[in-house]
Formats: C-alpha cells, structure tokens, sequence
DNA sequence: TTGTATGCGTTATCAA
DNA sequence: TTGATAACGCATACAA
C-alpha cells in the first residue's frame, strides 16, 4: 500500500496538482470550494505529504544534526532534552551523534551531517579538538554551527556555555571563606577549554585570597574514566600526605570517585578534607556525604542553542544579516554536606 | 557556495549525468578510464551525494526513528547509545523523540516519524499506553516497529525485552533466603507490562517459598517522580509499622529514595530493613550503602533492536519474508551492601 | 482561479 | 560502454 500523494488527490478530484499543492498551503489564489474540497479529500486519504519531496524541493530538511561526546552522561542527556524540546517546539528533527572524546570520530560523524544535509548544527567539542578546520570549512559552506558547553574560542560562530572559570573561582572562594586553606584541584584532561577555565578559576580565588597556588596540589584526571579517575588519585592524595584540607574536582563524577575513596579509607568528608564537585547531577544529592557542587542548567544550554541555531538558519534562508551570539549561561553553587 | 553535483562533474568531464553517477556506484557498465576521472574529479571537488535526493529517488531516508518515554534517564540513554552505535554502523541515522510517558505525545511522535518518512521505528511504549491502534495502523503500511523494554504483546511485530516476571522472582527469592521474610514491594504504575510482570514475579517468590503474599505490602509509586515516590512510601511504610524486614523496589530510584528516607529515620540497612533494586543505575553503587539490584543490559538491548529492526528494512525491500522475533535479554543479580 | 512547465539531484530503464 | 529519457513527489514562476 503505497502512501498517496498529491497526485492521487489531484486525480480523484480531477484538479491538477498544482492546485491541489496550493490548497493543502491554504494560498489565497484557491477558490475556497475547490481548497476545501481538497483538505476533506486529503484528511479522509489520510495524506501525509512527503517530506523527502518537500526537502528536495525546498533545500531544506529540518533537521539539525548534534554531536556530544557521549550521550550516557547524565550533563548531556539534559543537554539533548532541551534541543530535542526546543527542536520540536519549531518544527525541527535531531539526528544525534557521538565522538566519543575522538577528533577523528568527530570529523567523520560532521562528514555524514553534511551528506545528511542537515539544516545546522549543534556540537560539544570533544577533549582531543584542538584545531577547527573541519568545523570552518562547514561554516563556509553556509551550514550554521552553535557549540555548546565545550566550545573553541577560535571558531567564529555562535556559543553557548558557561562562565567556568567564575564559577569554579566561586566554589574555591566558598570553600576559602569556610577556612579551607590547603585546597587541591582534580583537574581534567589538558586541552579542553573548560576544563582549562576551572583550573584558571581555582588558580585565581587561591591567589586573589592570598594563599600560595601549589602545582603540587592540582592533580591531572584524564584517562577518561571520571568516577576511577577521582577514585585513583584520592589515593594517590592520600600517600601524599599534603596536609589538604578540602578538594574542587572539576566533575561530580571525579568528586563521587574522591567520596569513595575516602569513605573507604575513614577520611571523614568535610571535618578531614571537604569536597566540591561541578555539575551537580542528581546523584550528588544522594550520595553519602551529599556533594556540594555547580549547578550547570543542561537544560537551558541545550534549549538556548537550538533556538540560536534555528533562528541563523532562519536568517540565512531570509538573506537577513545575523551577528554570531555568545551567550554565557549563569551558574550557582549548591552547598550540602560535603563542605 | 553551492554543493557540487552530479552535474558539475559530468559536465566538466563531457559526460552524461548517467554515467557519473553510475562510475561513482561502482557499476560495471562503465569503463575504467572513465569511472577513475569521475572518482577522481569527484574526490577534488569533494563531492558529496545529496542523500535526500537519494531518499526521495530509493524510496529510502536510511533514518530509523526512536521513541521514547524520557532521555533523562539512565538506563534509556544507555539504550540510545547502543541503537546509535549499531545504526551507525549500518549506515543509518537515527533520530529521537520523546513521548513524556504521555500517551497522546506518542502518537503525535509516531506521526511525526511517519511523515519523516523515516525507514523503521524503535518504541518503548508510555505507562499510558494501553491500546495499540497506531502501532498497527503504522505496521500496515508496511513500516517495521520493534518495541523494547516496555513492550505489548498484542502488536504483532519484534520485541526485545528482559524477563521482567523472573528477574523480580530472582531478587525476592535471593531475600528469601537470605531469610527476610516480611518483604514489602513498592511497585510502579499499573498499566505497563514490565510494571506488571516484576509485580508477578515478586508475588510468586513469595509463595513459592510458603510466604504468604499481604496485599498491604504493596506500594503502589505511580507518580511518575520515582525519586520521591520512593522517598514518601518509605516514610508511609515507616508509618505503617507493619514488621516489613526488606523491600524489593522497581527501580532504582524508587530504591534510592527509600535508602534517603531510611538514612534520615535511623533506620539501618539493610539490618532492620533491607533493600534491593532494580536497573543497576551506576549511582546504585555509590550511594550508602550500596544497592543490591538488578542488572538490565540497556545498551545490549538499544543494540539488539535495532539489528533486527534494520534487518526487517532489509528483508522488507528484497521482498524476503521474515518472521518477527521475540528476544528476552538475560538479567542479573548484583548484590551489594544493602541486602 | 487554474494549470502548464520546469526543476530539485539522483537512479533506473532501455535504446543506441 | 554510453546517454537520453523518465521518474521519485512536491513547489514555484508564469501563462492562460
């Protein structure tokens, strides 16, 4: 059973397609009879118009593709909520991609967008990106791009994030002013933006508080396993003997590692050494201590680019000039038992 | 800058658009001097084939479409990563959509699918979805669907699933002889199949064992918030005081806000009530004390069904007729802390 | 108000 | 081995 077309709408009512199209748009160049005549038929065939057809035709497939490292991450599974919402909302469809944390991977999955010929696209950089070649040859082609959360700043497009070196700034001024003076940092892999703004926010509150940064204390999670990454070098805090008196991990999961560890080893969290994470997934409100941490609106970043995203190909199918956004999404701290 | 086409190469090269496009398949009928000035220049002009053009003349978008209740949600996402990297791997893409355990939301998301003209779908049905006339309506056009996880029986098409009826039979019988024998079910909404089926299994462990099965144990957490329906049932059972020595909760989560409500009343776990899972979400293991539960292969299952689902396309456009399957993945016990 | 002609980019048929 | 022609289903410019 083949699906109708407007063929057979035009057939049965002996118009010809043109008119039939027309009327289905509800344009005012259809006599009324003949627009309702074709809506009753249409309804009672059940037609669906075909939107391969209508993509081709219009240049246009309203889609959006999105690429995240991974989507089992319960940061990003919010992210792809709000896009898929807001997507939705505007008449959109999102063909969701992974890179895995591989530049190459990410190369590849921006190729098969292209061949899919999305409308736009909407990508977290992953840990490895480091030069963005392949995301500017897309651009030139008149393809709209908004990253989001892991953004390159380099890249001239639109972006949507977080301020993360405040925000880390403000979580380590917190534990300063609660009198933690000996402060480690967990921080994450080299490359990644974000993870080289929380490091410079630590860095900051430590010094603009008058405490010495010692590189000694900032340890490198970046084997991509963030809860054994946190777990691993707890440990290795512990052999240390540093005298730390409180830990900002750069990710709830290093931070539920680190609580692990300590709860095996009877470190009481926070009298012996206290610990914030970044994120705040809901895990960290059930954990034993409950995790002080970032809260980072998902949501609202994944909401935020796709309704910037959509707007630039609406401009662009327009020829309406456009400046490139930089929203920066407020963040603020949530304070429980581990501080 | 427009997308290079077949034209451009075969009007470069002086021959027809037919035989580009026939040398870029790979076909026979073309000579090889010809078919490697056409990869080559194809290559230079970095080429890309207009896949919806391709759709629209093949009758295929290579797109399976996904539903599901919510993405936010761990063992979903696991389920996603894995329809992700299979189709991927098959050359599909693959585009989500969630229905918010809304009944009327899902047939909206299946029409939407439709007229996406996507090649299959993958569904897990909402709580609220008792009859299944727009999965059949969908079927008779000759669109495969499997359902996964939360399945009905009456659709006649592929399904992939756990044992949900066993799996619940396991845990209880596991607390049984551990010697718990007044043992509490908080049970989910009344509607779903695999809400149902681990009711089942709970009540027949229970007699199979010589225990008598009291209506009063059972804790009906249908608010679609399992966390706090977790959380105020605990409170309601504390209340109760009904002499209850462990509970066996749906999921995790439900589990998880029992654990929050027993670690605030001073009720031990799992000495005066013990307390098991289900799903093994990976906070299940970091939480205190650490849930015992059931482990449920989320991506083996996103994996599985879309396997059969693309294998169903295939079969469907050779004509090749097939049998619907019916997989039940193997599940497991971890025990931890909290039995 | 209606319809004809054309094209979107590709693939398939069939004749040359 | 090649290419002219048609078709996929729809939308638009323009003529009637």
């Amino acid at each position: 059973m083949k699906p109708i077309t407007l063929k057979d709408i035009a057939l049965e009512l002996n118009i010809s397609v043109t008119t039939a199209s027309k009327a289905l748009q509800g344009r005012s160049d259809v006599s009324n009879a003949t627009r309702e005549a074709v809506i009753k038929l249409a309804e009672k065939l059940n037609y669906v118009p075909n939107s391969v057809a209508v993509n081709l035709r219009t240049r246009q497939t309203k889609t959006i593709g999105v690429i995240i490292p991974t989507i089992v991450h319960q940061f990003f599974s919010k992210v792809i909520d709000g896009i898929i919402e807001e997507a939705e909302k505007q008449g959109y469809f999102v063909i969701t991609l992974q890179s895995n944390e591989n530049f190459e991977f990410e190369k590849k999955q921006l190729q098969l967008l292209m061949q899919k010929r999305v409308d736009g696209i909407l990508i977290s950089l992953s840990n490895q990106t480091q030069q963005c070649k392949h995301l500017n040859e897309i651009l030139q082609k008149n393809i709209p791009i908004v990253i989001f959360d892991k953004i390159n700043k380099l890249v001239n497009c639109s972006k949507v994030s977080i301020d993360d070196q405040m925000a880390a700034y403000n979580s380590v001024s917190y534990l300063i002013k609660k009198g933690y003076k000996r402060i480690a940092h967990f921080r994450g892999s080299l490359m990644p933006q974000n993870s080289i703004d929380r490091f410079l926010g630590y860095k900051k509150a430590l010094i603009d508080h008058g405490i010495e940064f010692d590189s000694s204390l900032v340890y490198l999670c970046d084997n991509n396993d963030d809860f054994n990454d946190g777990y691993i070098n707890a440990q290795k805090l512990l052999k240390d003997q540093n005298n730390v008196d409180a830990i900002f991990a750069i990710t709830d999961l290093i931070a539920v590692g680190i609580l692990k560890c300590f709860n095996e080893n009877g470190v009481k969290i926070p009298e012996d050494i206290a610990v914030f994470g970044f994120s705040d997934w809901f895990m960290s409100s059930v954990v034993t201590p409950t995790l002080s941490s970032v809260v980072q609106p998902g949501f609202e970043m994944g909401r935020k680019s796709t309704e910037i995203l959509i707007e630039e190909i609406k401009n662009l199918n327009t020829n309406t000039p456009y400046a490139f956004q930089n929203i920066v999404l407020p963040t603020s701290l949530v304070i429980r038992e581990s501080t």
